[in-house]
DNA sequence: ACAGATCTAGACCACATGGTCTATAAATAA
DNA sequence: TTATTTATAGACCATGTGGTCTAGATCTGT
């Protein structure tokens, strides 16, 4: 047929089990549009068989004996190649999901799925989309907005979270110390005088309970005050 | 038909296009398994018409003049009706879904999109699943994974990272004053003198290249010092 | 065995920081 | 109007902090 003369696509396959690894390999030819390139039972052996074969994409199952699958797919991140990653595992693991497209997984599978929505998920990653069965990124985002419920619970103890009692004035010296900024420069950015500064640090530090500039800074930042004015953090897991 | 027995889903609908909010309490009507109990084009009305229908879904559109879409589902989620968001817009903006997604919104869907999909998201939303259209959760992935991307490389300079310096001991002294402990402090926790923290601590300054303990926190937690330690800090944008 | 890094620790000094009190002007609330 | 809060600012003092130098004890790797 017309595809023969498409050239094949790459692909890698890396799964400790080895019968699965076959079955794969068996799949993906009789489909006739991909080449695989190479297998490996181990993270280890593949990434070898990556920097010799640059293959467009590789199938990482997730459950790995020596490294796990997500050091895997940093890995193979590291290796400047534009090998992309489809995840494979066998459990629907919300958090391993979570952390696996994280860290740049262009799409996770699982094993149990049908093989016509595996072909179609490597041809998706392929033409460089990102491929997510819809249960899958059900239970992602499931996940994803419990992490940020938790965030919240943990900030909105903020209507009693003490930084709710700093005026304005105080909100603004406490921004400054958060920039790692001495008294002295304080009260220049704010006009006043240096004495003016310390009197609302001393009152800052008793409505945050605190005794000292680093605790309120950690306090502010534990408490989503850099949030409220903008800033950003970034969340990690 | 049989579908008349089983109670009708109570939805609400808030879109600043009138056009639009008629056009699909028309659909929805014609569907036969839905109850629209309220329409309303801005959210000030639709806040109202939640308290006192609870509907079971709301369809929000999220490009609103008052209050914008964003801040309507922050405050839907604040009633403590069961009531799911359903946002909808025009546009696949990247942000907005993410920023959606992110505050709790069910699922997402272009106006766009057919009328059968819509309904079909309505449905997987009551269900009490979470629906984003294959199109838009790649669009999601996307910008999900460039922002950890950026962070990364925020912090794989990383390998020019000032942190990289740190001998053994001063990690170990740097994590403690990342909690706001004082010379005296560390001193008793590392079994060492005050004067031997003093020094650490005077390496530490001088290896990040700042001036007081406050910085040197500061630069910890903002190149991932903490994070490496097992420690958390949560995303926002 | 020797050079280099690391951990330890002391001495000294200047200055920043934190604690406490007092006090005035202005704005706000009762 | 009066009381309270907020922003301002000074004085005073104890102590914590940061800068610089020196130096011994271990531990590395060559």
């Amino acid at each position: 047929m017309r595809r023969e003369f498409k050239k094949k696509s790459k692909v890698l396959l890396i799964d400790d089990n080895y019968e699965h690894l076959v079955g794969i390999r068996e799949l993906l030819n009789l489909e006739g549009t991909f080449d695989v390139v190479g297998i490996a039972t181990n993270v280890t052996v593949g990434l070898n068989l990556i920097k010799k074969y640059q293959p467009d994409i590789v199938l990482l199952d997730m459950n790995m004996p020596d490294r796990d699958g997500l050091q895997g797919i940093i890995e193979i991140g590291k290796l400047d190649s534009d090998t992309k990653v489809l995840a494979l595992s066998g459990y629907d693991d919300a958090d391993l999901i979570f952390r696996a497209m994280k860290i740049g997984a262009k799409g996770y599978v699982l094993k149990t799925m049908a093989s016509a929505q595996l072909i179609y998920a490597i041809e998706e990653v392929l033409n460089g989309k990102i491929y997510l069965p819809l249960a899958l990124s059900s239970r992602f985002f499931e996940y994803f907005q419990q992490s940020f419920r938790d965030e919240n619970a943990k900030q909105e103890l903020n209507e009693e979270n003490l930084l709710s009692y700093l005026t304005q004035r105080e909100e603004e010296v406490l921004e400054l110390l958060t920039q790692g900024i001495t008294y002295k420069g304080v009260a220049s950015k704010l006009f006043i005088s240096e004495t003016t500064v310390k009197t609302h640090v001393n009152n800052i530090f008793q409505k945050l309970q605190v005794n000292d500039r680093t605790q309120a800074v950690l306090y502010a930042i534990n408490n989503g005050f850099l949030t409220k004015k903008g800033m950003s953090t970034v969340a990690s897991r």
